[in-house]
Order: C-alpha cells, then sequence, then structure tokens
DNA sequence: CGAAAATTTGACATGACTCAACTGGAGTGG
DNA sequence: CCACTCCAGTTGAGTCATGTCAAATTTTCG
C-alpha cells in the first residue's frame, strides 16, 4: 500500500522515501464490505479517502427516497464531499462501497499539518484538485450536449468494463436517466 | 488594481506587501471591449485571467452552429480553460467579454515562477481551486435534480441582477434550456 | 430611421418519464 | 439442494416536458 501510495504521489511532485514514510504514518487504513458506508447523509464528512482498490459511490437520497449517484470513486482516486470536509458542515451526499474497497484516510487537521511539514504535499494537491475539476468540467460539457443514448455508449467506449462492475440502475442513475429507459436504450443496439 | 488583487489574495493566504508586489509585477493588464476574445476556440489557452472588472462568458460553438455556454466569469474570479492551459492542447471552448472587462493575466511558466517564489501563492490556488470544484459540484447537483423551470428560478434568486446584466438567450444556453422554451417559462411566471 | 439581433408566439414532434405488471436470476433458510 | 423471496431488469401503455421550426414582434444600436 504505501508502494502503491508513493507511486501515485510522485506523478505529482517526487517525494523522499522519509517523506513517503511521514505522509504514509499519518494517513490510517479501513476497510469496507460491499453496501458498508465511508460517509453516511447528514453526517460532516471528516476524512478524505484514498482508494487503494475497489470502488465506492458517492451520492445522495431525495426527499422521494431517490437515490441520486453524482460520482464514482475508483482505485488510485481521492474521494470525499470536499464541501463537508472543507466547511465542516453536514454531507448531503453518501458514500458508500459497491465492492470490498480498502482506503487511506485522512483527517483535514492532520492533511494540513502535513502541508505544513512537507510543502510539495500541498503542490500535489493544488495538481490533483486542478485535474479533478478537469475531469467533471469535461464529463460536465460531454453530457450537457449528449442525449441519454449518446451518455450511455460514450461511457461504455470510454471506460469498458465499467459497466459490468456496476449494477445497470446505478449507471441509470449516474447518466440521469431512469432505469427503464435505459433498458429501452440498451434493447435498440 | 493592486489592491483589489491584494485583498482577494489575503482571503486565502496571508501575503507581504512586498509578496503582492512581485505578484502584481508579473501579471499584466489588458482591457476588452465588448465581444471580444480573451480565448479563441482552438487555440491553445496560454494565460490564467483574473477578473478585475466585467463580465465573460465561456463557450463552445458546435458542429451546428450553436454556442453552448458552460461558465461565465465575473468580478473577482479567475477564468481559464485549465485543460487547455495546464496540458497546452487546443482549447474546445473560447472565451469572450459580455461587458467592458479588465482583467490581470499570467501565462504558465509565470505562475509556476511564482509558485517557487512565494510558496504561499501555491496554497492560495490549491484553495481557490478547491472552492471553484466545490461550486460546480454544487451546480451540477442542483441542476441535474432541478426542471427548466427551478434551474432558471434557482439563478434568479441565487444571484439577483444576473439575468439583467445577460441577454436571455445566453442565461438559456447556460441553463440548457432553448431560448423559445426559456420564454416560455417566463410567460407563466 | 432602418437593419440586425433578441425575444415571443404557436403548431407540432419526440425523447424521456411514470406506473404497473412481468421475468429471471441470486441468495437464503429449511 | 430445493423452494421461496427479493431485487434487478424488462416491457408496454399513456403522458408530459421540452425541443424544433417558422413566423411575428420587439428591442437594440449604428
Amino acid at each position: 500500500m504505501k508502494a502503491q501510495l508513493a507511486s501515485y504521489l510522485n506523478r505529482y511532485s517526487s517525494f523522499s522515501l522519509k517523506e513517503i514514510d511521514i505522509i504514509f504514518d499519518t494517513l490510517s487504513v479501513q476497510k469496507f464490505q460491499k453496501k458498508e458506508f465511508l460517509l453516511e447523509q447528514n453526517q460532516v464528512c471528516k476524512y478524505r479517502f484514498f482508494i487503494i482498490e475497489g470502488l465506492v459511490r458517492y451520492f445522495r437520497t431525495d426527499h422521494d427516497g431517490n437515490e441520486n449517484i453524482s460520482l464514482f470513486g475508483i482505485e488510485n482516486w481521492w474521494i470525499t464531499n470536499l464541501d463537508s470536509f472543507i466547511n465542516k458542515i453536514p454531507s448531503q451526499n453518501a458514500i458508500q462501497a459497491i465492492e470490498k474497497t480498502t482506503v487511506l484516510y485522512i483527517s483535514k487537521d492532520d492533511l494540513e499539518l502535513l502541508y505544513f511539514k512537507i510543502p510539495k504535499l500541498e503542490r500535489a494537491f493544488r495538481i490533483i484538485t486542478e485535474k479533478t475539476l478537469i475531469a467533471i468540467l469535461r464529463k460536465d460539457e460531454i453530457y450537457m450536449k449528449q442525449n441519454s443514448k449518446e451518455r450511455y455508449y460514450n461511457l461504455v467506449d470510454t471506460i469498458p468494463n465499467f459497466v459490468q462492475r456496476v449494477p445497470q440502475y446505478m449507471i441509470a442513475s449516474y447518466l440521469d436517466i431512469t432505469p427503464e429507459y435505459l433498458s429501452e436504450i440498451r434493447k435498440n443496439r
């Protein structure tokens, strides 16, 4: 796990072994079974989670009880409710394991401390956040301009095998399509 | 302008007068008339723009010639095509002044240099990027779950006076509604 | 004042949703 | 290891929100 983290972080800035040790020692490890929650709706999100292995969904349950997925998190991604984490406000979203998932996690205070001790980490997170922003903006642009069918096949083409890892109704929710209509789409090619 | 920049940056980290001087001296100033382009579609976005005053739109023109606005930029916001700026790839989007607009701008190399000279600036940008990400995610969530009418009145309520500053067809484009249908919506309260 | 651009109006078309019923497979307990 | 249940996925009928297109009207601005 330390090696995985090191190779991930070194993509963004080069860290010495000693620095990696400090960072790794500040992180905690936790395993979640399928369907376990990393974060419950209406709780303050106290951690940033780095997914070592597995798959999670980030979603909210609305007034009518519909679950609405806005993100998935996979290996080598950070996942958190940033708004809740930074501003210490209750999260409108939950984070739940779809597969058995192993994460490293860190609290806000510990992360700030690390930024202070290892400024290069602040740089790494500046870049990571920029990349995340770019990814979200790309998704927005693509999805704004495409109809349901295009969105679905875009996903299928962009991340092959992904639809195999996730139940169809979750894909539908993520693409903002009803499960019934997605079924319809799939039937016609 | 220097005072405005200073007060903006000090929201995120505290900078000495000397540091502000260094930063300000690295930035250039430019004015754009209404309809002038800060960035043309298919060009590489060479700068990050900080809007001192005015209003711009960030949009792409699709194959059918439809303009599709995904962002607006107003006073005290940075605007750029981050993907293009960072990865030096042609921008799918243009940035154009809607009102007479004054900006400060900086190139990637100069910004990197500043990060190096003034690490606190890297911190500030880490936080700014996080805030931007939070704003985009909030927008996503709101808009995913609301119909056209709700989206429109949400915008009207959230940023009063904004709809007065921007032609209606641009609001429609931003909200992903046809101009005709937005007109319909407004008619019925 | 006149031309061009923005907005509105109305008729019609359709993508996507709702709801309810059905099918099929996966997991569980007896 | 069978029978039962439960949940995901499918199907179909009916409906609605929103889009398209074309024309009329209003506003903007040189």
